[in-house]
DNA sequence: TAAATCACGTA
DNA sequence: CGTACGTGATTTAT
């Protein structure tokens, strides 16, 4: 076999900036919100050239500025290019680095452009007898192209290349490579800013060049050509010329590295690969990269690795594909289809697959009673090991067919919400493009497949299940390189049982009473709007801000209130403000209006989602809030009134059930001034919490230095606002607003707080500052909340991330404190028998349903499960109530 | 019809 | 110009 070295020259920049405008920037970038796209793209396409091309001799071009000898020319070149998006900046380091650690060089040269560098390294190849391709999104370089040198030219993105040989360029653009330059003189490049002849395009171009033997013909005949065109050139007859000055490639320059300087080895310094792809995040380019080193065709191992074996098991046949498929040992991918809801759950289909390519479908509707009790026995069997993306709704689903499942090794939405907790969605079809590199058909939120017939239908299902399996194994280690994989496994994956327990018992409702509020609740919301009209002497909607403004700003000339996007608030601080100031009635009326409105829209909420069995039940997001705590919807019962006397009134329609004996409530009290304390260290914080007297009047005693006893409520006010605010990265201006103070006041009162508990200025303090070197901030569980706003030049960003940084190590381990407390909970009450049982949490607080005769084996157990759910350096409070109704448990 | 905005309930 | 959420009405854009 003859040898003949080949050369593989890639303009460096152009094919980055390609890729940036062809990868979404919001799908690639690392934790610490650094943009990877440009990158990306370029990596993935220099190991497809790679592979495909086997080149022996690899250089990399780069712009050293945008500055050449061109710029010089002509002011104007490429002057119509906006600035590169800020994503894009820094991308081009990072693109050196892959290349440093793959050991490919990169060639500048000041004054000119990659192109440049190219076109002298690929003659001096072409001298050397070597063949060339270059890889470039440039044009000019067309002229490059002969029977050795062939380009290749990105089409749609980067991964899809068309091969510019000789014929093609003269395919496509009726001139021979050589006078691709001539042509582009006369049409103009709109990419460069160099206009061409106004009513001259390609074709008539071509044939200009072709008729006249070259630009050189065209240009001495040019008072022979006729028309309309021919007029249009004459009259720009400089600018094709100055185009075709600067479009013709320097060929010529010296260079610190040849050709044969530019060997190409797959004998890798590995570490350094993988301390790159790491600090990219790029694992799946990485196995791409290490598959082509092995001498494997991946085209060919990709594809096998969507490739399923699908089974569509015959009657009695399901328990022998998972005997033989889904075996101990073997870690499958499991998906459901259905009605993914803790009430009014169904599983429709059910698809099993292995990481190796074997598949399963099955359609609910259609089993025998032996392939049923294989399935259940399979969902139930600890040994065998599943994966699913988002459990809890199928698995409301398998329940409401009367399935149980154990065995769940892994979640894969949990783990990619451990790794990133601040996305917003974590759709298995956007993780398997982001991690896997694979392309699955989504489905909508309820896990309904819409599919024209089964096969698609189970295809589909089936490549799901296949992508949550993989998905774990790309997942896992970098959930354990996070340092949650403990956190995952005792904390998130079990919570998921406990949560699904809680939604599928919901808690009972007094309808009657439900309704009995929203009669009142409507009568007065009537009565206040009446009122409202009387004064203003016309009818306005009061719900709507826009219409307000008209009213208070306009017709009754009342002062302006702070600006919001679109106009002026309305809200009820604002308002309450506006009515100090002018006490108009019209204020007090609004006012009410709103708040009993409120009320009644609460109510009619609740009142819609009452199921069949007289019982509310939520769905609890576990992968929702970026500090670790719950989230919970349809409804939010952790958004329920409690403040105003009206609004405790809707708690008491929330009762004990048929059968139980009373509910229960326990809170955790200033769980996140303790977690202060702990974390801290502050000697004064601590002392004064385990002086157990009032919290906020021991602190006001020592901020002011007083006894206990001379604090009084407006001290104690102060104080009590300060702590509660310090978690949030409370400014004076804030605080001030909140106690009616002035800033100044404010910021007296901050120092005073700070002059004695110095222990918690320095912890804040550190926190922040330990996030920026970090990038993110961390839990007591080791939770962590990456946070790369921090390093934002845009100041509202960067305070605005300093102070979630502040709140999320505090808010995050309290929610990782009660999802201890809520397993241990869970367990007490299991081993110990009783029927009792958890409905609810809200954050700090857990309501339960507790069954005749047990009341005080669980308000122990209770209190020692949540007192017991963390070491600290405090002791942590639990209160306790008990009550027919949610109100009169509450305290 | 969907998306953005405003307002407001909880911890 | 304090964190974390979810819901519903109105308004605006498509």
């Amino acid at each position: 076999m003859a040898v003949v070295d080949r050369l593989l020259l890639i303009d460096g920049h152009s094919v980055a900036y390609r890729a940036f405008f062809a990868l979404p920037v919001e799908n690639f970038s690392t934790t610490t919100g650094q943009s990877t796209n440009a990158v990306f793209g370029f990596t993935s396409m220099l190991i497809n050239v790679l592979r495909d091309e086997k080149p022996t001799h690899v250089g990399v071009a780069f712009d050293v500025s945008r500055a050449s000898f061109r710029t010089e020319q002509y002011a104007e070149y490429k002057a119509n290019r906006s600035a590169s998006p800020q994503e894009f900046k820094g991308q081009v380091e990072l693109v050196k680095e892959v290349l440093d650690a793959l050991g490919i060089q990169y060639l500048e040269k000041p004054g000119y452009e990659a192109d440049d560098v190219i076109g002298t390294l690929a003659r001096q190849a072409e001298d050397a007898g070597m063949e060339v391709l270059i890889c470039t999104g440039d044009r000019d370089s067309f002229q490059l192209v002969s029977d050795r040198t062939t380009i290749l030219y990105p089409k749609r993105g980067v991964s899809d290349l068309s091969r510019m040989t000789p014929a093609a360029v003269e395919e496509k653009y009726g001139v021979p490579p050589q006078r691709y330059p001539d042509l582009a003189a006369l049409v103009g490049e709109s990419s460069d800013n160099l206009p061409g002849v106004p009513g001259v395009g390609p074709k008539t171009a071509a044939k200009w060049i072709n008729a006249y033997d070259g630009l050189d013909g065209v240009v001495a005949n040019v008072d022979a050509i006729g028309g309309k065109a021919g007029q249009s050139l004459r009259d720009h007859l400089d600018d094709v010329l100055r185009n075709r000055r600067l479009n013709a490639l320097v060929c010529d320059l010296d260079l610190p590295a040849g050709p044969t300087d530019l060997g190409f080895t797959t004998e890798w310094n590995r570490d350094a690969i993988h301390r790159v792809f790491d600090a990219l995040e790029f694992s799946a380019l990485r196995e791409r990269l290490f598959d082509y080193l092995g001498g494997g065709d991946e085209k060919a191992s990709a594809d096998a690795a969507v490739a399923l074996d699908l089974a569509l098991p015959g009657e009695g046949q399901v328990g022998a594909w998972l005997d033989e498929h889904a075996a101990a040992g073997t870690v499958v991918g499991v998906d459901v289809s259905g009605v993914l809801r803790p009430s009014g759950a169904r599983a429709d289909t059910i698809a099993v697959a292995t990481a190796d390519g074997h598949g399963m479908w099955v359609s609910t509707d259609a089993l025998t009673v032996q392939d049923d009790a294989a399935l259940a026995a399979w969902l139930a069997d600890t040994t065998r090991q599943k994966v699913f993306h988002d459990a809890k709704g199928q698995v409301h689903a398998l329940a409401a067919q009367g399935w149980s499942v154990d065995g769940v090794v892994a979640d894969t939405a949990l783990a990619a919400y451990l790794v990133r907790p601040d996305q917003r969605s974590y759709d298995l079809a956007d993780l398997a493009v982001r991690y896997l590199h694979r392309e699955i058909s989504t489905s909508d939120d309820s896990g309904q497949l819409a599919f024209d017939d089964d096969s698609a239908g189970a295809q589909s299902a089936v490549q799901r299940a296949r992508a949550a399996v993989d998905l774990w194994a790309t997942l896992e280690p970098q959930v354990e390189q996070h340092g949650a994989l403990d956190l995952l496994r005792s904390v998130e994956l079990p919570l998921i049982r406990v949560l699904r327990q809680m939604e599928s018992t919901g808690i009972a409702v007094d309808g009657a009473h439900l309704d009995a509020l929203h009669q009142e609740f409507t009568h007065r919301m009537l009565g206040a709007a009446q009122d409202a009209y009387a004064v203003i002497g016309r009818e306005v909607n009061l719900g709507s801000p826009k219409q307000l403004q008209v009213v208070l700003f306009e017709e009754l000339a009342m002062p302006k209130t702070k600006r919001t996007k679109t106009g002026y608030t309305t809200d009820a601080d604002a308002l309450q403000s506006l009515y100090a100031k002018t006490e108009h009635p019209f204020l007090e009326h609004l006012l009410a209006h709103r708040d009993v409105t409120r009320l009644r829209q609460t109510v009619e909420g609740l009142q819609k989602t009452v199921q069949s069995d007289g019982r509310i039940h939520t769905t609890y997001y576990q992968t929702i809030a970026a500090t670790g705590r719950l989230s919970s919807a349809d409804p939010n019962l952790q958004n329920i009134p409690i403040r105003t006397e009206s609004g405790r009134r809707i708690r008491e329609a929330f009762c004990v059930g048929e059968g139980f004996e009373t509910l229960l409530t326990a809170d955790y009290s200033q769980i996140e001034m303790r977690i202060m304390a702990h974390l801290s260290e502050d000697a004064d914080l601590i002392e004064a919490f385990r002086s157990g007297h009032d919290f906020h009047t021991v602190m006001a005693a020592k901020v002011f230095d007083r006894a206990p006893d001379d604090i009084d409520g407006g001290l104690r006010a102060r104080i009590k606002a300060m702590n509660y605010g310090l978690a949030y990265g409370l400014s004076s201006y804030g605080l001030g607003q909140q106690l009616g103070i002035t800033p100044g006041e404010a910021q007296v009162l901050m120092d005073d707080y700070f002059q004695t508990f110095g222990g918690v200025r320095d912890y804040l303090q550190g926190v922040v500052d330990d996030a920026r070197q970090t990038g993110f901030t961390e839990t007591i569980m080791g939770r962590r909340r990456y946070l790369p706003d921090l390093q934002s030049d845009n100041r509202q960003r960067r305070e605005m991330a300093e102070r979630m940084a502040l709140n999320a190590p505090i808010q995050g381990s309290a929610a990782d404190i009660i999802k201890v407390a809520m397993l241990g909970v869970d367990r007490a009450l299991r081993e110990s028998g009783l029927r009792s049982r958890m409905l609810l949490q809200v954050h700090d607080e857990l309501v339960l349903e507790v069954a005749r005769g047990e009341l005080d084996r669980v308000e122990s157990l209770v209190r020692e499960q949540m007192a017991g759910a963390a070491q600290l350096s405090v002791p942590l409070d639990v209160s306790v109530g008990i009550g027919r109704t949610w109100h009169e448990a509450g305290h």
